[in-house]
Parts: C-alpha cells; sequence; structure tokens
DNA sequence: CATGAATGAGCCTTCATTCAT
DNA sequence: GATGAATGAAGGCTCATTCAT
C-alpha cells in the first residue's frame, strides 16, 4: 500500500517517555516496599532498564518518585469513598471506608514517609494527602450530620490511628487488631459515648 | 558508719568510659531526634567528641545504640504506671498513662522504629518493649476487672493506635489531637459501646 | 565492499572509559608491585587520577582488579611458547620457555597471589593461569615425545618450582639462582636421571 | 592476724609473663595458619585471654610475633638434619631432609613471608632463616664431598624450588607433586646431569 | 606488668548527581 | 530525550597503637 501522504514526524520518543515513567513507578513501588524509602534510586533506574539519568528528568528527587508512586495508589481510596457514600448509611460508609484504608494501606505496605506526611502539611505528597484527608473529612462530615458521630469530632483524628496501625502492618497479627481498632474508633466516636 | 579509710583513688579510665557511654547516649538522642534513625554514627561519635571506634565499642550496632538510648526513657513510663493504678480508679489510671505516653513520646520525639518493634517481635528494643508492653496490659486487665471496659479489648489494640499519633507527632496540632483520640479510645473500649 | 557513508563521530565518553581503565591497570601494577597485593584500592584510583567509584565501576573487587592486571602480562609467555616451538628442538624450547618465565615473572614481580593461583584450581585468574598452564603443558608434552623428557613427568612439577623461584624474586642474586635451577630441573627430568 | 615478717615480692608475675608468652605462640600460629599473616592482632590477644597492650609488651611488631611463631617450629627441621646426617648416606640424607621439609612446612601450612625470608638476607626471621640455611648448606655440602652431587650446587636453588612448592601447598595434590620435585631436583643435580 | 578503653587514620563501598555523547 | 561513565563525598567499620590505671 503506497502512502501518498508525507509521514507525520514520529511520535515516537513522546511514547517512549511515556512508558518509561509507567514502568519507573511500577517498579519503584515493588522497590519501596521490599526495601524501604530508603533504596538505591540506581537499583531502581536499572530495574526499569534505563540508565540513572532518565531517572532523574522524570523525578528529579526521590520525594518526587514517592509522591508519583503512592499518588495513584490513593486514588483507588478516593473513589472508594464516593461508591460508599452513595450505598451505604453515612456512619457505615465511614466504617467499610476506615477497613478499607487498612486493608489498602496493608497491603500494599504504603511506607512510612508517605502515610505520615498524609496528616501533615508537607508539600510532598500533596495529591496523596489532599486525596485521602478530602476524602475522611467527607465521610466524617456526612455522619456528623446524621446524628451518628459527635459533632465534635476531628475527622483527622481517626486518621492518625488508621496510620498507626498501618506503621505496624508487618506485625503478625496486624490485619485483625486494625479491624478492631476501627470499631473501637467509630463507637468511641457516637454521641453517646 | 564511718569510714576511717582513705577513700580509693578514683579509677579514672573506668570513669572516662562510664562517661563516654552517657555522653554518647546523650548526643546519640538529640542527634536520632533531630536527623531520625539513619543519622551518621560517626556524626554522632565525632559530636560526643570521641572516635568512631570508641562508639563501636560502646555499641556495635546501629540498633543496639538505639537500643540503649530508649532503653532508658521509657523506664518513667513504667514507673508512671505503677503510680497511677495506686493512686486512680481502673479506667482512670488507663487514661492517664495513655495521656502521658502520648506526652512523653511526643515530648521525647522517640523515632518510628523504637515505637514500632513495641508492639512487634523484634529481640531488639527487647527491654523498652517489654516495659511498654507490660504496662498497657497490665492497666487493660484492671479495667476489664473493673468492669469499665469490655473484655475482650486487646491491649495491643491501644497501644498500636497510640503509636500511630506519636509517629505523626511533628503535625502542627498533633498534641491535642493525641488526646482526643484517647478519650475516643477509652470511650470506644467501655462495654457498652 | 567500500564504504560510502562517512564513518560515525568517536564517541568521545567510550573513549575516556577505554582510556581510563588502561590507566587503572597501569596504575595499579605498579602499586601491586611495589605494595604487595593487599594495597590501598583508593590509592590506586588516586594516582590514577579517578575517583574510588569509578575504580570500582571497572573492577568490582580486588580480585577482579588483579585479574585485570595480570591477565594481559602473560599473553606474552603464551606467545613466546608458540615462537619457540617453532624454531627450537622440544627440550631446547622447553628450556627456552622456563628461562623467559623466570626472566618475566622476576622483571615484572608478579605478585605471589598471581602466581599461585597458576598452579590451583581457582577461578580468579582463570585467563592467566590457562595460558602459563597450557603453554607448559604444550612444551613438555612435545618434549616427552621427542624422547628428550621422562614420558611420566608432570608439567606442573617444573611449574611449582618456577612460581617458587618467581616468589622470591626479591632476593639479591635470585636471578642466577633461578637460571640454574631451570637447568638443575631440566636436567633431572631427562629419561636417564 | 598480723603480719610480723615483710612478705617477699611475689614472683608471680615472671611465672604468668613466661606463660603468655607460650600462650600467644600457640594462639598466633593456629591464628596465622587459618586466617594468614594479615590476621588481625587484636583477635589473637583476645584468644590468648590478654588485652592488646600485653601482646604489644611481648610482640612489638607483627614481624616479631611471626618470627617468634615459626622460629620454634623449624628447629625440628635442623634436629632432623642432625638425625639424617648420621644414618643415611649423603646423597639420602638431604633427599629425606627435603621430602620432610616439604611435609612438614605443607602440614603446618608455614606461611609464605615467613618461606620467602628463608632465601633472603632479610633480618625478620633471622633464627628461622639460619635454621633452614644451615640444614641445606651443609647437607649438600657433604652430599657434594661424597661425589654424589656436582660440586658448583648452589644449596639455595633447592631451597628456593621447595619454597615454591610450599607456597601452594593448598592446590589438591601438592604433596605427591612436592615429592617428585624432590626427585627431580635430586637427579638435576648429579655430577653427570 | 597487665589491662583494655580510647584513638583516629584509613579501608572498602555506596550513591545521588552531573554531563558529554 | 536517553544513556551510562565519572564523580567524590560520606558512610560503616577495622585495627594497630597508646596510655591511664
Amino acid at each position: 500500500m503506497p502512502k501518498s501522504s508525507p509521514p507525520p514526524p514520529p511520535r515516537k520518543p513522546r511514547a517512549d517517555a511515556r512508558r518509561n515513567r509507567e514502568r519507573i513507578l511500577e517498579v519503584a513501588k515493588e522497590v519501596f516496599t521490599r526495601s524501604g524509602a530508603d533504596s538505591s534510586l540506581d537499583e531502581i533506574a536499572k530495574l526499569a532498564g534505563i540508565g540513572p539519568g532518565t531517572l532523574y528528568r522524570h523525578f528529579p528527587s526521590r520525594e518526587s518518585l514517592l509522591e508519583g508512586v503512592y499518588c495513584g495508589e490513593v486514588e483507588k481510596l478516593a473513589a472508594a469513598e464516593r461508591r460508599f457514600s452513595d450505598t451505604l448509611t453515612p456512619v457505615e460508609a465511614l466504617r467499610a471506608w476506615m477497613l478499607l484504608f487498612v486493608d489498602y494501606i496493608g497491603a500494599k505496605q504504603i511506607i512510612a514517609p508517605a502515610l505520615n506526611t498524609m496528616v501533615g502539611g508537607s508539600k510532598v505528597f500533596e495529591c496523596a494527602r489532599d486525596q485521602v484527608q478530602g476524602a475522611i473529612h467527607r465521610l466524617v462530615a456526612r455522619a456528623i450530620e446524621s446524628g451518628d458521630i459527635r459533632a465534635d469530632l476531628d475527622p483527622f483524628d481517626l486518621l492518625r490511628a488508621l496510620i498507626g496501625v498501618a506503621n505496624v502492618a508487618s506485625a503478625p497479627n496486624w490485619r485483625d487488631s486494625a479491624r478492631r481498632l476501627v470499631h473501637i474508633l467509630i463507637a468511641g466516636s457516637r454521641p453517646g459515648a
């Protein structure tokens, strides 16, 4: 088949760049999960099949890479918030989301620095922080409106407690402990309590 | 009993060794608090005015130094447990101890690895872990006996939540949040909740 | 086939890398000879005008550097074997090669670990070992065929003796001693002896 | 109980010192054999149950310790020389001593630096060097007188070859190789050869 | 004399970062 | 844009040596 029109300038490098970015994030999540937030960036680059310079171009700092990795991860938590809010009573939506948070964070072994900044004012992890903070904020607000939760409850208090569990997710029976904690927290947040 | 004999000449090298050890712990706590558990051991040695070999002689590994630093710190928590148990009702003793924990940990900025092992089975920080675990265990047991706390409450659940707060003690208003969390946790742990 | 296209521009960094490698080997041979196989790698890097990381990139272990240094050296011995085999009677070829070995090793001050592995089964210095072992093996085989050397002579026996001399090449009159030894070894290896 | 007579100055330290010296030599030989001539002196001191300062007093340098260790070892070689000279023909005494040397050195794994200085002019290992050099010197002299060995044979040549074998005593079949080498060397040293 | 705590130079190695190609 | 060689500061750690007791 003859091509009559001049070929468009190849967009390939752009595609390569995007593909590289994805691959970096993929590998970085794996390595961070396995070896902690202090993992060697060179190792990540090597596993991603790129040179250190390329990694550097995409993520000029370790923190920007951490942010890149975990920002996408928490999107699912944000989505779940909307879903639960649509289908459950306010307090049960809150409970379901907290249980999901525990499961999700624990399973993904999201690392401590990323977690801690979720309740901090740090500029890094801005995206992850905003999503998580927004979700619990809305869930709590709704539960307060419905009268199931004390009006003076600060959503961050719950978040901090959740993060505490996540930080020790490696302990043997952390998951059951975490689930019990969610119920305790909600029970302790009811108006009468 | 009066001592007639002249006091033995003070053994200086032994004194030096002890002084060095104290100085190391002092400096190490400060540096760990400022720069985290990955701080340079050489820097600690330099600040303590000793060579790296001397640091190494006293604490052959980073973990042994961490343990040395924080083991003594938690002794005061253990002591407080006994005091509170003697003077307060069970549930108030528990509450008081949890509040103290929050204050103490937050003020001292005890670092995450030391905290996390408090609920883990790790061999390091054995001393700190045992003291803290023992304290909350006894406090909860008493409160359960008195009927103020649900019989199926696992003390570790509370500990995990407390640690979560401690891990983010750098956030601006963490202290108030932490105190509120203590009340929530206790309220959620009452039999009726 | 003529190439009409212009030659590709020379890739400079590759040239730098090669130059560095050569310079490292050069310096390393000198330092190893002067200060033994335990010389400081940092010193070698410094003398080569590179950082320690660069040395590490080229030779990730001390042994790989030793191998790099001495592998090239013994190539000349292998070449001499071929030359002597073509121009001399078998036994004189063997004698000539042994004398050259003595001269060469002694002059180059090839260090003990490199020498010793020539008769060992070690994986390091594989290249040097194979070349030297192959050479003496072939020379002895030819001399046996010609009837000038006892059929049951193990070439390694000669090699070990040669190495013994090389190991003490720093002694004042080692060279004459070594040459006499070669004649003794050959005389002792004749069929009648 | 009052002491009327002045207590005699305790001679104990002198005995302790001698005992320490023996213990050091014992341990040092073991460690040098196991871990080479670069073994940690501190380790030797620790295994000997003494402080590093005490080791330092007895042997102010690594070389003096090596000398102390191996000087005693070669005494048995010197004794064997006298025995063989009394009971064997000159050439067989020489052969027997060379075979013993090979066995002894190999079994004891006397380390390279100690060996090499046996034929060097070094001041260290003076004692070991003198004993070994004296022994082979006398054995060769007798064999020359008896007409079994060429008059122009330099005993050091034989020694160098023997040392070569010893230096590779770790190779799998070094012992047989070494024994064959002894026979070759003697055969090559006969007048007719 | 023995002790062993202290010293501190120096070793090997890692790694974020730069930059020539 | 991608590459990966080079860099060099810094880290942990070892160890011969000194010296107060």
